[in-house]
DNA sequence: AATGAATGAGATTTCATTCAT
DNA sequence: CATGAATGAAATCTCATTCAT
């Protein structure tokens, strides 16, 4: 096969992705083997070593798509209508991907992510990032319903934001280990508390 | 051959899986070989086999003993004091322990466990009692409250009890890769959540 | 499918070779991969392999261009001058070609072929000819110099050419790792040697 | 099995070298596989690694103790005898060597190995040490040899020290692949050479 | 003729586990 | 019960070569 387009390169790296994600879904990022990877991509040991140097930076890349897609995401949501409703629209977004079945294997592959960080300092980093962005946009939402008085003056924001974040990565195990588990009273008792910290006053939460 | 106590039997074990969890936290489940567990533990492979039928079996050990321990810390916290602040109790027994150094390894372990959820079906039986259990504990703790009094009827208190665990596995997250991550907002948070579903009746959780 | 001039092709060849050389005297025969030639020659494996069959070809050709070159040089000296000087000519046609780079790699590219001959069966048979044909001249040269009395006549000329290529053949290796080497003292000392067995009857060296 | 002496660890780990070298001498060293010197061996994969930490190491190991031998075998035969004869049992301990079966097997990886010292920094020093000690040990017996005035005293012992390995090298190489080749006439040229330099004056080496 | 993505056999190495002592 | 050398299946990765375009 001749030279290809950049298109054709993109669209099989992303393949051979999805198909790790399917495995390490499956079989966790170290039982799955390079052969599980080849055998699901239908592709051959050598094509996926053209696309990837190693598994370790299949892993790598499948964080760092994961990162910038939940990235996109927040961002597609906060820009998709007015202000006031941007931190539902980012809640929805993100419990509406809870159902779709695609979207699960992900989740169980970021589990494994968690997991991989502790011990691959490439892996931490993209993990770390994916705690901090999607936690700083969440304080710039939250710094504008401040400004417009439906978020509590004195109740600090980034740690709101990180407060959010881990009830929505808390979900994630949640939904895979509780089997009584369903969203929507979770949901109800989110929009609850983010009522209780618009509080008039009462509220004793200090920066 | 010498019968040697029940008792020296269990302290050997209990070394094993200390000197496991060392490694565990520090490489992965996974990244960490029956050596690396050999040479911390100071024991030969031929020693460790005879406490413990194989590598899983270690690891479901670890899960086992985690849940084990968990528990007990809920129902010692339950146990010592008033029942109208047993839930602060149970925040503070968790909160603190974040702290301890060993207790970090121990999270890192977990996480490590949620990983290996998603494929052994042994670890995965023991990760959902450890996250059913400690809900049924608090379930009942937050009964009491509606009883008293201090939590709206209306409330769903098994998905509040989900809530407020999901928030603790979401907070072991944030502490490992947050870094601005600090306890004390996080549990005025947490407090006015509480505060909140205590709420007269504006708070509109149907069961 | 415009048919090429044969000077063209041998042009590529040629070039193709000489990128080999380069790889194979960094990286030895074996470390040097196909993906080394083609980036070193800028053309693509298609492109190589149409020239070549395989790897072991290029190798073979290799030794059998150096081959040739080294016969052709011997050759020249040979042919360049009176018969009486034509040793010191072959001398000095070897040992000037050590201090050129280029011939230097060459050099190193031959130590490997030594190696590669003791497995493959067409790299010794050339290695084996790259042996034999100098031999020959030299032996050639040597039954000369006994006609004209400047060589004893009991001295066995086979053995003394043998005596000498190995000689430059170990010059080779020891100018690569003896690092207080140098040639001119090995020059002298060769001269001694020649100068002995011109001796004049004493030395009792039976055919 | 429990622990065993030392002295059959380092019998394991020389055998393990044996094999090798059976393996390395036929095939070369990169056609091996460790398969080969598994199989070579009647060992285990694992139970090799046990020993060496990959296959280049064991390149490594047999470079370094066939120098040590052959230290050995100079140190002894200087050691063994009136030190006016010093050189010539040097000599005849290196030509009886290439007579014996063994000892060709082991050349012939001697000459993989000069391939080898090219591109591998670990190779290249023992091979360079290969080198430089015999030629040290050479130029003493010269310097003694000096003293007593058996060699002019204006000859380069260094250089003849090095003309001598340079010797015997390519002797090693012609043993391979001049199919005509036989020890005897080579002993003596390299005698009436070595008489040479004992020469009385005439013979112009500088130091 | 040229391109370069794809192939896939096979190489090196790892590591949980065993078992003779 | 302890030891630790040995096992060997299996994992990751390489690379000479091919062939559709």
């Amino acid at each position: 096969m001749p030279k290809v387009s950049q298109d054709y390169l993109e669209a099989r790296r992303s393949e051979i992705l999805d198909a790790a994600i399917g495995c390490f879904s499956r079989e966790g990022l170290h039982r799955t083997t390079m052969k599980d990877i080849v055998r699901k991509s239908k592709l051959s040991p050598g094509a996926i070593y053209n696309y990837f140097r190693s598994k370790e930076e299949i892993i790598g890349a499948i964080a760092a798509r994961r990162q910038k897609t939940e990235r996109q995401i927040v961002l597609e949501a906060i820009g998709s209508g007015p202000r006031a409703t941007a931190l539902e629209r980012v809640r929805d977004a993100f419990l509406e991907g809870l159902d779709s079945p695609k979207e699960r294997l992900r989740r169980r592959v970021s589990v494994q992510l968690w997991a991989e960080a502790q011990r691959s300092p490439e892996i931490r980093k993209i993990v770390r990032r994916s705690f901090e962005e999607p936690r700083r946009l969440l304080s710039e939402i939250l710094a504008e319903a401040q400004k417009r008085g439906e978020v509590a003056k004195r109740v600090d924001r980034d740690a709101l934001a990180s407060f959010v974040i881990a009830l929505f990565h808390g979900l994630v195990l949640q939904r895979e280990w509780n089997s009584e588990f369903s969203i929507a009273p979770f949901k109800e008792l989110l929009d609850l508390l983010l009522r209780a910290v618009a509080g008039e006053g009462e509220a004793a939460m200090m920066k």
